[in-house]
RNA sequence: GGGCGGUUAGCUCAACUGGCAGAGCGCCACCCUUACACGGUGGAUGUUACAGGUUCAAAUCCUGUACCGCCCACCA
């Protein structure tokens, strides 16, 4: 058994144990393994990013989830991959390439793709390294890439499917359009920002009677150049005589009518509306209602084309400012309004977008939504935590088509063809020679690629090899759980689902876990341009891997977001650094054994189970209880405090995977932080600090065995949570051998009262143990009290509450005495508190006989506040008892908790009226 | 404009189906007791945002208010 380093050095990804996962496959599902399959994909992680908190958060769940169920014996899968990242990773690259002064039209498109391929190949595994580090144990072989050659061919095959059902159409209408990044974007890539912005008031003067005008209200005036009519409601009063009139449009001179549009709200502004059918959603649908030609004012890059007159070539918000002051100038200007609005924005460069009007490819989504709608609406997919639910629903109930064609080169191109000399149009795979109809061979592609949602929302199977079928696909479709954040539930979960149910004709998962945001300390979303963010690298060199995932895990409570600062990353590292000291505490005992009796089997032979979970036979089955252990040590009887540390880490076992079949990872951790700290290492490593240092060698070895039993089971119950120290501990405790992971070792599972009753965990004897604590903590007291030191020896005598106590007392005498380390404990069923300090347990009374410390006033003070305050509680329970109400319809069982509650208060508080009376006997008064 | 979440100890947050409001950090006192000072022992700290209501019983359920934060939305 190698020896513990007294600095605990948190094991690392460089690690031994780690890299011989890897080179082992451990991680490797494969599908002749059979079993019950446990899949899980990860979000694919864009090729550009780099580790943020948000990653570590979600991953850490989700290696959490693995971990548990490979323990459990499933057939585990954890899919890893990239996404492509389409637009983003073009910015990249396009950044870089202006830093050489070039642009990507100067290498053409072909060139240009080439350059992106090879900044993937040196940059684009940066993310996969981080991810390693954290101790992700996905199935790094299976590593995928959305634009990989089979995943490219389920995106064709999906395009022509959706394509030959005329689900995907091509057509003229008003989108989001990216001034920078040069591309249309869907209505979930623009971002709505609610912006302080004016309202301009602008007036349009009548043709017939130019001294009379009408005053329309915009927020970007730069627009009106493009303005074919004005639009006011039918119904409105004010402007009925105008309908049918014309305007003459200020600045370019040209004549508009005013038409009737029962869009238009009388109360908005001037109820008077400006049609730019180009330009706006709305007045695109005004236009076609009106038979109204759209009159385009810019160009893609921001600037005013043409048809913007003196304007042309002006930026879109050059041209408002300076359209404005030329309205000023001439008196159109009526005036200018505050206005708070939602601007959208670019999600990737956060450009403000221009809504406009172009030749798109949109997927027809209502037929897509039904069966997505269906599965949740009837709980066959849940979201947890279930409020998203409601907001998944409200967006695929007023779902609206997407758009998926964008203007940029890196991505998917759309496998549709045109005939240069038929007009035929046609979706195909591969690259066709020739038109199918007229055989010409003047034929092109289509330029534009697909958003990159179009790829990642195949993902579930087309990792697996769809459309071919495989074993795999059919062993490992549907997976569990898909772990991700709320940010992408309309990008891509609602998609995947969609996707699932029409090519696989099944659900893609069966739970969504939707987990918080990362935030600051201050409550803002961690970012690089905020400056705010915690690098998880940065953290895992400081603090370790373990100690971060440990801490996320503490501190985030199931989907709320989770507000960190670099001080929380303590918790994790503190605990773990007390793990090892505990390993270090066992080792040392154990080597104890072993210079005592060199005949003994090593330490190795201690960890042997008392419980099957060897995998083999039932789980939980009851091996003969307390096989022996090396030779000359007959199996003994457990100590009570054995059969307490036994009971609690049986009820720990229970918590953990309750909280874990519940997505609790929070009240996970915090149940296994508080067993090993202050049930193990608080009490019971001290109290075993006797038996192993005594000199009875059976009672010894008994102790320790009892140990590492419960130390192989604390670190299995952690290792979901920190894979490398359990990892490590594992082996250097001698509970695996050379080659066997502690990932393959069993899960614990939970025995209850009646198995425990045959290991011989007595429940009376885990009752007296707490009752022993407790009486441990009121004789602390009482010494803090008195101001003895506590390093001075102190008398303590107890008069037992009745016979059982007594003869518990009388036996564990020695250990109470030792955790006390008191100089004596004497248990005197006669005793008088004679000049003594007293205090009272629930084993019964306690005192410290020294004269002259006592100070009586005090004392009689003291008894007589506690009194007062359990006078008031009684109080409190006698009110509610003598409430016929709630003696009538509370449960019985909460009644009789009161009635409990009265006995022991009442029994309470005659103790500590004795102890009064007898404190005023002393009185010198 | 619609929806969702939050408001609990000095700070950051828990408290699953109503039944004695908890943890970590910080704070105070004492302690280098041969696993651990990234530690041990003990201690202090709450009108659960506010106002009503339901109930025997409310941090928890209902109604409303205030503030903070998200998401969605074509009112120019």
């Amino acid at each position: 058994m190698p020896e513990l380093e007294k600095n605990y050095d948190a094991p690392t990804v460089e690690g031994k144990w780690y890299r011989e996962w890897l080179d082992k496959k451990l991680f490797h599902a494969e599908a002749r393994r059979g079993g019950n399959p446990f899949t899980i994909l990860m979000p694919p992680p864009n090729v550009t990013g780099i580790l943020h908190m948000g990653h570590a958060l979600n991953v850490t769940i989700q290696d959490i989830l693995i971990r548990w169920r490979r323990m459990e014996g499933r057939n585990v899968l954890w899919m890893p991959g990239t996404d492509h990242a389409g637009i983003a990773t073009q910015n990249v690259v396009e950044r870089a390439l202006r830093k050489e002064g070039k642009t990507r039209n100067d290498l053409g498109r072909e060139a240009f793709l080439k350059k992106v391929w090879e900044w993937r190949e040196q940059y684009g595994n940066t993310i996969l390294q981080q991810l390693k580090k954290l101790g992700v144990s996905c199935d790094w072989d299976r590593l995928r890439f959305t634009m990989d050659e089979g995943l490219s061919g389920a995106v064709t095959e999906v395009f022509i499917r959706l394509y030959d059902k005329k689900l995907i159409y091509r057509g003229n209408y008003i989108i989001n359009w990216c001034p920078r990044c040069h591309t249309a974007l869907s209505d979930e890539e623009s971002v709505h920002v609610d912006t302080r912005g004016k309202l301009y008031y602008v007036r349009y003067p009548l043709r017939e009677d130019s001294g009379k005008h009408l005053v329309v209200a915009t927020t970007r005036p730069e627009t009106m150049l493009g303005d074919v009519a004005v639009a006011v409601n039918p119904g409105d009063e004010r402007y009925r005589a105008l309908i049918g009139k014309k305007l003459v449009l200020p600045v370019a001179e040209r004549e508009i009518p005013v038409i009737a549009d029962d869009f238009v709200d009388p109360e908005f502004g001037t109820g008077a509306v400006k049609v730019t059918p180009a330009h706006d959603p709305n007045d695109f649908a005004i236009g076609n209602r009106h038979g109204l030609q759209p009159l385009d004012i810019m160009r893609p890059d921001g600037k005013m084309n043409e048809n913007a007159g003196q304007y042309a070539g002006a930026d879109r918000f050059d041209c408002r400012r300076r359209l404005v002051e030329q309205l000023d100038a001439e008196g159109l200007l009526e005036k200018i309004e505050d206005h708070q609005h939602a601007v959208g924005h670019c999600y990737r460069c956060d450009t403000v977008v221009e809504p406009r009007l172009s030749l798109q490819w949109f997927v027809k989504m209502k037929p897509l939504a039904a069966p997505a709608l269906e599965a949740v609406r009837s709980g066959k997919i849940e979201f947890i935590p279930e409020r998203w639910n409601g907001v998944y629903l409200d967006w695929m109930e007023n779902i609206r088509d997407w758009c998926i064609s964008r203007q940029i080169w890196w991505g998917h191109r759309i496998p549709v063809f045109y005939c240069g000399a038929c007009g035929n149009e046609w979706a195909a795979r591969g690259a066709p020679g020739a038109c199918p109809k007229c055989k010409s061979g003047n034929i092109r592609q289509d330029e534009d690629v697909l958003d990159t949602w179009f790829s990642s929302w195949l993902w579930p199977f087309s990792t697996f090899g769809w459309p071919e079928q495989n074993p795999d696909l059919k062993l490992y479709y549907p997976t569990d759980t898909l772990v991700t954040a709320s940010e992408i539930i309309f990008f891509w979960v609602a998609r995947m689902i969609m996707a699932g149910f029409e090519f696989m004709g099944e659900l893609p998962f069966r739970k969504v876990y939707i987990h918080g945001t990362v935030r600051d300390n201050t409550g803002r979303k961690m970012s690089k341009s905020l400056g705010n963010s915690i690098d998880p690298q940065a953290i895992i060199k400081d603090f370790s891997a373990d100690a971060l995932r440990f801490s996320l895990m503490m501190v985030t409570a199931t989907g709320q977001d989770v507000f960190l600062s670099n001080d929380k990353f303590e918790i994790g590292r503190n605990f773990l650094t007390k793990l090892w000291n505990a390993a270090r505490f066992i080792q040392m005992s154990g080597k104890q054994i072993d210079d005592a009796s060199p005949d003994a089997a090593g330490p190795e032979a201690l960890a042997l189970p008392m419980i099957n979970d060897s995998g083999k036979g039932r789980a939980g089955q009851l091996v003969p209880p307390f096989v022996p252990v090396g030779q000359g040590f007959p199996a003994l009887s457990l100590t009570p405090d054995e059969q307490f540390i036994l009971a609690r880490l049986d009820g720990t076992i229970a918590a953990c995977a309750e909280n874990l079949g519940k997505y609790r990872f929070n009240d996970y951790a915090k149940c296994v932080y508080d067993f090993v700290w202050h049930q193990f290492c608080d009490w019971h490593i001290e109290y075993v600090k006797l038996p192993l240092g005594s000199g009875d060698e059976a009672r010894r070895r008994e102790s320790l065995r009892i140990m590492h039993h419960v130390f192989a089971h604390i670190l299995k119950l952690l290792h979901p949570l920190a894979p490398f120290v359990t990892e490590e501990l594992w082996h250097k405790m001698g509970y695996g051998g050379e080659d066997e992971t502690i990932q393959n070792a069993p899960w614990p599972v939970p025995l209850g009262c009646e198995q425990l009753a045959r290991l011989g965990v007595d429940q009376r004897a885990v009752a007296y143990v707490e009752m022993k604590h407790e009486l441990i903590r009121v004789c602390r007291n009482l010494r803090t009290d008195c101001d003895i030191s506590s390093s001075a020896g102190v008398r303590y005598i107890i008069r037992p509450e009745n016979d059982e106590a007594a003869a518990q007392l009388s036996a564990d005498r020695d250990s109470i005495k030792a955790l006390l380390r008191a100089e004596a404990f004497e248990v005197d069923r006669a005793a008088a508190p004679q000049k003594a300090l007293n205090a009272l347990s629930p084993l019964g009374a306690v005192f410290i006989p020294i004269e002259g410390l006592v100070d009586v006033e005090r004392e009689i003070k003291k008894h007589a506040d506690q009194l007062a305050k359990l006078a008031g509680s009684l109080a409190a329970i006698e009110r509610k008892l003598n409430n016929a109400d709630f003696v009538g319809k509370a449960p019985p069982e909460v009644v009789a908790l009161q009635q409990e509650r009265r006995r022991e208060a009442l029994a309470q508080s005659e103790k500590i009226r004795r102890v009064i009376d007898l404190l005023s006997g002393f009185h010198p008064g």
